[in-house]
RNA sequence: GCCGGAUUAGCUCAGCUGGUAGAGCACGUGUCUUGUAAACACGGGGUCGUCGGUUCGAAUCCGACAUCCGGCUCCA
């Protein structure tokens, strides 16, 4: 038979050659370092035959994709068999890789802490040292199911059922030293091949991600190439971990949270100045766009949120009281109050697209276990709007929305922008039409630009896109969401007088930029490391006097810059000079001013820029045009 | 909500096996009057998250609760 390489060529080899065999007609170097083959581009074990006329490509540690994945499924197999030395009784999940790394699921007797970690650690190394081979090998459901009882092994027999159920008949297990695994592979071929193992940390799972099913530890751990590959990885957690908003936040004293009010984050005043200019940025898009601001209520009557649906699925989230006698709720969402400031009078199709803009404090009852810093709170503020409108218009107002927010995620510096579009979901309202009306109204604006379709991943009340962007950690983000509603309209009433005189329901159109204010600004945190950018920084200037008799020139230079519009501030501590620098740089300040002898009697001030270093000196009023806020 | 961990000064953390608390930074005062990332000295500051239990005695052991951290689940 012929296999078809990469370079090209075929290569004749004999029938029912296995991945090795192939491997070493091509070269012995190349045989010793292979630990997997691409078959027809699908990744496959050493030892398991290649089909005649497939494309074959050798992985080695070079192919570092095709590599890490059997690797780090690999090293999970060996990191079960190292928890299963010291903890015998422990029962097995699933042990798959991730992206970063791998984890496996273990029901264990008693709690495991990272002060176990030396000890797997310390086995893990030795299996990988005695280069077990793995031994792949196939069996009936049925003996599957009796091997894995025998092993006492619920869940690889729970598993067993349910690959029985998909209509498997027969099932594939591994084997290195006497570990035995359920598993579908591929796997490297001993278990030498495994680059150096770091466990991460120990954390809860349910077993098959069902809070019905019993909670199992999870171990997670990462695995790579060398040395040097997986410290590079571990230095980046570390980065991660310094650019931590919630670190970040305390030290640059934006916001805190207090015990009083868990979830509920507070606002600093320096917290405040960048909130506000981001609402300052929003604002201005607002105004360009057409956009009417409005403001509801914080508290309205449950009979509006009966009405709006909310109560039927949103009510565990929402938090109650009462006003003289009568139930009200704060509100989760900003939409109802915008419908009813839609039907607050006749509308007529004139005033369509009506776009209403509200920065909306919502409050969401979280469970405790998911808030994390700005990230998740329970009370957060939607850059949100509502745009009324007839399905015809649909088009061009998700045109305009994309291409607001285009604008804006470029001006914090976010460049990576992806688009995703999700269709009608199982379960919907609204009428077919109305459903392939919206949907091709998105695709079309969505025309020429690159993005990805989630299937039946939109709301039940229509089609969306959200907008994801890419930090500078590699991390994405969803931002803005730009979604259609056929569902609120009914449930309001809601109509307008068309031009031939009748009464027609509009479409609304929900859409957030940055999604949720707090999130943002966390995640403008991470991204910039809390050097935001000078027309964003809580301070711009911080002016410096070298020695006490500068305090006038320094705290006039204050002045000019302040009359000039810019965030300036002194620092005329008794420090050294040194001290106030490195508070300066620490604190982020974009520009520190040095007044001493030469800059007072010149009208000139010495500036420095946050990371930069000395840029010379200059008269106040050209780094007030430096540093003057263009929001 | 669930699993695991944590909670000691404003912050970061010491405090071994029970004998009523320490450091650095920060803060205050004084001295120094400073030239581009940490001057020096002195001082104030904690009912050891809360409540209860065990004990002659609890920061330390046990329980409940609260909050935080890592995940899971959730995010119509």
């Amino acid at each position: 038979m012929h296999v078809l390489l990469p370079d090209g060529t075929s290569l004749e080899v004999a029938d029912g050659a296995t991945g090795h065999d192939i491997a070493a007609a091509i070269g012995p170097g190349l045989a010793k370092a292979a630990v997997a083959v691409l078959v027809d581009g699908g990744i496959q074990d050493m030892a398991l035959p290649v089909p005649d006329g497939a494309s074959v490509s050798v992985v080695t540690p070079k192919q570092e994709d095709d590599y890490l994945y059997p690797m780090r499924h690999s090293a999970a197999h060996v990191m079960a068999e190292a928890v299963l030395s010291i903890i015998p009784e422990a029962k097995f999940g699933f042990g798959p890789p991730i992206e970063d790394g791998f984890y496996y699921d273990f029901e264990l007797p008693r709690p495991l802490t990272e002060d176990d970690f030396p000890a797997i650690e310390a086995e893990i190394n030795r299996i990988v040292k005695a280069k077990a081979p793995f031994q792949r090998s196939v069996m009936s459901i049925d003996e599957a199911r009796a091997f894995f009882t025998d092993l006492d092994q619920p869940y690889k027999v729970d598993q067993v059922d349910e690959l029985a159920c998909q209509g498997e008949t027969e099932v594939s297990i591994y084997r290195q030293r006497e570990f035995v695994d359920l598993c579908r592979g591929p796997h490297v071929q001993d278990t030498g091949r495994i680059g150096p193992v770091k466990l991460l940390s120990v954390a809860g799972a349910y077993w098959r991600g069902s809070e019905k099913n019993p909670m199992l530890t999870r171990v997670y751990a990462t695995a790579f190439r060398n040395r040097t590959e997986l410290d590079a990885h571990l230095e980046r957690l570390e980065e991660a971990k310094k650019r931590d908003h919630r670190r970040i936040g305390r030290e640059l004293e934006l916001f805190y949270f207090d015990e009083a009010g868990p979830g509920f984050p507070f606002f600093l005043p320096k917290g405040m100045v960048v909130v506000n200019g981001i609402q300052k940025a929003i604002r201005a898009e607002l105004d360009a766009m057409d956009y009417d601001e409005i403001k509801t209520p914080t508290i309205l009557s449950e009979t509006l949120w009966h009405q709006s649906g909310h109560w039927d699925h949103y009510k565990d989230n929402m938090y109650f009281t009462e006003v003289d006698g009568q139930g009200f709720a704060v509100k989760p969402m900003n939409c109802p109050g915008a419908c009813l400031v839609f039907r607050s009078r006749r509308r007529s199709y004139r005033e369509l697209p009506l776009r209403l803009a509200e920065f909306g404090h919502v409050h969401r009852h979280e469970l405790s276990g998911v808030l994390h810093g700005l990230f998740r709170v329970r009370a957060f503020t939607q850059d949100d709007a509502h745009v009324f409108c007839r399905v015809d218009q649909i088009q061009e107002e998700v045109q305009k929305i994309i291409d607001l927010t285009d604008r804006f995620y470029a001006r914090f510096g976010f460049e990576n922008v992806s688009l995703h579009l999700a269709t009608r979901p199982e379960k919907a309202a609204g009428t077919d039409e109305m459903w392939e009306a919206g949907e091709s109204a998105l695709r079309n604006a969505l025309e020429g630009r690159e993005y990805s379709i989630k299937e039946g991943d939109g709301a039940f009340y229509g089609p969306k896109i959200d907008f994801q962007v890419t930090d500078v950690m590699g991390r994405a983000w969803q931002l803005g969401t730009c979604q259609l509603d056929f569902f609120m309209p009914e449930q309001f009433n809601l109509h307008y007088t068309s031009a031939d005189d009748v009464e027609e329901r509009p479409v609304i159109l929900h859409r957030a930029i940055s999604g949720s204010i707090e999130r943002f600004l966390g995640i403008l945190i991470e991204h910039t490391g809390g050097d935001f950018p000078v027309w964003l920084a809580p301070v711009q200037v911080r002016v410096l006097p070298i020695a006490d008799r500068h305090a006038d020139a320094a705290s006039a230079a204050v002045d000019v810059l302040k009359a000039a519009g810019v965030r300036a501030e002194l620092d005329a501590r008794s420090e050294s000079v040194g001290r106030r620098i490195r508070d300066g740089e620490l604190q982020k300040v974009p520009f520190l001013a040095i007044i001493g002898d030469r800059e007072a009697e010149a009208g000139e001030v010495s500036v420095r820029a946050r990371h930069r270093g000395d840029l010379g000196a200059q008269p106040v009023a050209d780094l007030a045009a430096h540093a003057a806020p263009e929001g």
